[in-house]
DNA sequence: CGATTAATGGAACCGGAGACCCGTTATGAC
DNA sequence: GTCATAACGGGTCTCCGGTTCCATTAATCG
């Protein structure tokens, strides 16, 4: 074997996925304040040495694991309505925030991301990939006609999500079901009204 | 004099400023994570024991410099047009948010809220206080006929705010004017379409 | 003003997270 | 199969955040 190869095969990879998965479930127990690389190791059945070696950090371990994260892809919803596609995103975001282990993992990585560089890029990352599935869901309601031409597609879909995480993290006002399809109808009612349309808005 | 006596005044008070003032400095310059109680001591020309008794963990500290913040108000916009006033609203977030101490400083608490249930219970505190400051421009603008009766007030603010939260902490994007006007404009388009009326919305 | 005792401050002590060393395992080239 | 070495794993050591102990300072009451 010649000098320098990389071995991602077989014990590597399997060392990688039960570390993830370990990460994410301590991650749920005890935050990222209390994520420690040694506990984790030991629930991934791996030594300790390897989890510092290889991620170093608990930050890098949730850069690595949010890279993971958003590989999984979540597909949009497509009913022909405007309010009800994005009715649809906002009722998946509130019950991934509401869910005891999705909620508490969520808020694990986004104070690892406020806490670290590459565990922000790793985030911002993560829900610019989300962002851009369901962005179609406005552009085609433009091309409908539903929409001012202009629109910021994106920036619908960040609407709809932005009042449920202000109420996870600042707030502490209740993720239900009432606050979702508010957030839904209000990001509607917006880009009707051109609120996202691009120009500049010269007051 | 009797047992069991409470001795706020003097040395008390100005050592509890004292050791707040240093406490955000702290959390300005390595983060809620870095936040090291010796280091906030010494900075407060403060023995470290007092500190550790007063507050007793990181947490307990953010929890306090919180209900401090929470007493110093900032008084709300009058302007007779409720886009004005809410969009004086985002502007005021918006350079808190941008601001690079200031920023720092609300990621930091931020973080400690998701990390301990009275620090959050500060934090929630702290802006249902600035919510009910705001809520009257919202109220009185219903007065006037802008808005569709039953508006709820405080979710129309809290409406202004959430997008730039979701950049500050989610999406990485931008926290700039140009986001504070959009959210304040979308905002209003949503609250006069009736997307924040109290009625739950029977689709 | 003087006594009482909250409240503070310095210093020694303790435990666990993280770094290091070196032997062991198993991957991939031949 | 076999060989070189990338990658893993257990044990040990170190450093620092947090606790405890006791002496010192100063806030309140008479």
């Amino acid at each position: 074997m010649t000098v320098g190869t990389i071995r991602p095969g077989g014990r590597t990879a399997r060392v990688r996925a039960a570390v993830l998965s370990a990460a994410a479930d301590a991650l749920v127990e005890h935050g990222f304040a209390g994520l420690d690389l040694a506990d984790v190791a030991s629930r991934a059945e791996v030594g300790k040495t390897t989890v510092y070696r290889r991620w170093g950090t608990t930050a890098g371990l949730v850069a690595d694991l949010l890279t993971d994260m958003a590989e999984q892809s979540s597909p949009r919803a497509e009913t022909g309505s405007l309010l009800e596609d994005l009715r649809a995103n906002a009722r998946l975001v509130q019950r991934t925030l509401a869910d005891p282990r999705q909620g508490a993992l969520f808020r694990a990585v986004i104070v690892a991301a406020t806490c670290d560089p590459r565990a922000a890029e790793a985030l911002h990352r993560f829900y610019a990939v989300r962002i851009a599935e369901w962005a179609p869901c406005v552009e085609e309601a433009a091309q409908r006609g539903e929409l001012p031409a202009g629109t910021d597609a994106a920036e619908v879909i960040r609407a709809v999500s932005a009042p449920l995480y202000y109420r996870l993290l600042i707030s502490g006002d209740p993720v239900d079901a009432a606050a979702a399809d508010c957030a839904a109808e209000a990001a509607v009612a917006a880009a009707q009204a051109g609120a996202y349309t691009a120009d500049s808005d010269p007051t």
